[in-house]
DNA sequence: CGCCAATTTGGACTTGTTCCAAACTACGCC
DNA sequence: GGCGTAGTTTGGAACAAGTCCAAATTGGCG
């Protein structure tokens, strides 16, 4: 294991979990860069690419259990594919509909000027903005 | 055919769809009383309890071709399941997310009061936005 | 070093959705 | 009103994303 695996190492241990080959891979191409938007199949060809041995199932696992510790986002665009986002923070997302690539907007690109009270006994867990954009026709 | 139908059979030919038995059955529960939310499965189970004899698969095509013709609204905030609006005009959502439930929130209940500049060479086909809601742990 | 609980894995399975070829039907035409 | 045909429906197979499972592997502690 190399000197700057460590920093990865210390956040899988913090966050409960041991830091196994698998996970470190995974961490590494996810944390490693800026903020990133990846599907599970799409980081499994990544790894096996960048010659780490993952398979399809600790990929899925390993993305529900940094998303399950915060270390991830779910963000909901495509209701057939699950994409997770490496910028945990509040923020929004553009959502290019002919090429399925999403992009984080800056925070302060999008503001919301007001939002209902949640019903009764409920409170507001997250709120999504998407912002879906065609490449104009003409 | 009963009196009651002919405006649907109205409408499903302006869009360029023949009136057929099994639309019409969809059609009347999607349209006849106040805005729903439907997912395939759920819609494919209430006609039958309904007497109608329709296919999922036809449940699914008439689903997607009254999407496609602007009757309905796809509304993406589960990432295993398409949900289908019968409001087609400009609104967002609330999302119970312990029950699946999703509503309709008042046009007036959220303003957005910035929103970017689409990136050059796209334009906006739509901004969803999507308030999810938890039960209050208490 | 060795043990044990945590983790990984391939493959089977599940679920939501689409595809397909054959059967059916709406509807314009005579 | 029957006919022909293009549009529609259908059951079942196919597909894709994701989960489950039991067996094999491995990290970390004593």
């Amino acid at each position: 294991m190399q000197r700057s695996d460590a920093p990865l190492t210390e956040i899988l241990k913090r966050h409960g979990m041991r830091p196994t080959r698998q996970r470190l891979a995974l961490a590494k191409l996810l944390f490693a860069g800026a903020n990133r938007h990846v599907s599970a199949e799409n980081l499994h060809d990544e790894a096996l690419r960048a010659g780490a041995r993952v398979s399809l199932a600790t990929v899925y696992n390993t993305l529900n259990q940094f998303t399950a510790v915060g270390l991830l986002r779910e963000v909901t665009v495509d209701s057939n594919r699950s994409y997770f986002d490496t910028n945990t923070t509040d923020h929004h997302h553009l959502y290019f509909q002919d090429t399925g690539r999403l992009e984080d907007l800056e925070p302060t690109a999008v503001r919301i000027g007001k939002l209902p009270d949640p019903p009764e006994g409920t409170t507001i867990s997250r709120v999504d903005l998407v912002i879906r954009v065609t490449a104009r026709p003409d």
